[in-house]
DNA sequence: CGTTTCAATATGTATATACATAATCGCCGT
DNA sequence: ACGGCGATTATGTATATACATATTGAAACG
């Protein structure tokens, strides 16, 4: 498989050569260093950098193209594209990908934790039968310094005891759990709705404004693992669901 | 480019060798000629059959390979796999069937029809290239009396000619298309958005209140078929998806 | 001065070839 | 029968090469 070593980003891993070229510019759109607009190297400058042939680096580039990150111009060049903000709704979406994919930096900003033995709303949306304990978050995910979108979080500590112990100040819970918990049925609800004063506030738009709410239940083998609910200011935010492949 | 003329379903397109293998392999499975778990030709079958060299055949099923049609195994041959848990968000929209859920009776009205020649705007929803001949739709879907959902829709004539003789006056297109053109890919995009004058006064709420809104593009063997807006008050309408990982 | 033409250039698609890798089948010896 | 070993086979990745196509920029022309 002609395989090459390469030291990448985290310990070293054994990656081909294509997805070498891949990673390596999926990698300096993303963080930034080639904004939207910029020219990458041509076909034959890469070719030269990574000492191979141009249908390797033409597969790499071709590839990104239809994940839609570059556009490429016959006799002008490839450029790196605007980047438009979507998530496909069948992914557990993950908001930093997100923000990041828009080129802007993320952060996480916890504002309330509280733990609590849940009350008929909590178990209502967990879907519980019985009362236990739970873990109720709600924080904020900024793209730079705005706020992308509002989290209201509950978590079944019958079934994720260790998330009792997080304190979850700048780390969303969402990727804490993915690593921990594995899921194996979700539920999406999608509908808009009218900001009160609460979302309003948090999300620094005005009273009334459309914004779109995504929320998730997970269960991991039956049991009911949390319960999260997503509002995103209608004009920041489209979920993009596409059936039948455009491979990136 | 090595290009070949290909009889296609409407109007003679070009495509390359590569697309051409691409969307016969597709249209077979997807039309379920053949079923998951069936093999596929062997790289050198498709070869001989499409007269071209293995690379080209390769990249085809590549690709459809990191799209999730099929799997392949070495030494082994291509696999066509089972279908992903992605009908959820797909299956939702028969509005009558959504409506009739609910208890209420259901009928649609016909709004407007214009027939006409796509501008650039008709082109970029219905991700067309070239200009031509569509159709132009807007009705009311109804719950009892009430207005439930506001359908705009564009139908490219070109590949559906005999949508141009109905008049879907009192019958939603929708239906009429999925029993007439097979679709092998389509495209939610999901979004929130305030009312405007048009939409409040079809759904008969307040300009600025907030509203759902589902856009679909589908698409038959690469031809762009419909694009399709559903505007739902945002009371009226919330969107389930339910699914379990697919590994892969 | 504007327009037409043409060559240069970067990408798009295809070829033939080569070797690596993974999985399977069948042979063999115990 | 059983388990291991090598040959076979289909896919995976890469090479060098060739020619097509779109677009740009500059030269040639009226």
């Amino acid at each position: 498989m002609s395989l090459v070593e390469i030291d990448d980003i985290e310990g070293g891993e054994i990656l081909s050569l294509h997805q070498r070229i891949l990673s390596d510019i999926r990698e300096k759109i993303l963080s930034g260093a080639w904004a939207p607009g910029h020219r990458i190297p041509f076909e034959h400058e890469l070719t030269a950098h990574y000492n191979c042939s141009r249908m390797t680096v033409n597969k790499a580039l071709s590839q990104l193209a239809k994940a839609g990150l570059i556009e490429r111009r016959r006799r002008s060049g490839s450029f790196v594209r605007q980047p438009q903000s979507q998530a496909a709704v069948l992914e557990l979406h993950d908001i930093r990908i997100e923000v990041e994919a828009l080129g802007l930096p993320y952060h996480y900003e916890r504002l309330e934790r509280v733990k609590r033995r849940s009350g008929a709303e909590d178990r209502a949306l967990l879907g519980l039968s019985a009362p236990g304990p739970v873990l109720a978050l709600e924080g904020l995910h900024f793209a730079g310094e705005r706020p992308f979108a509002l989290e209201q979080r509950l978590i079944n500590l019958s079934a994720v005891a260790e998330a009792g112990e997080e304190e979850f100040l700048d780390i969303a819970p969402g990727p804490w759990l993915i690593g921990r918990v594995p899921w194996s049925e979700a539920e999406h609800r999608i509908r808009a709705m009218a900001a009160d004063e609460t979302i309003a506030d948090a999300l620094d738009i005005d009273v009334g404004a459309p914004c779109l709410v995504v929320e998730r239940r997970t269960w991991s083998a039956e049991h009911p693992v949390t319960h999260v609910r997503f509002v995103y200011p209608a004009e920041s935010h489209t979920l993009v669901a596409r059936f039948t492949p455009s491979q990136g």
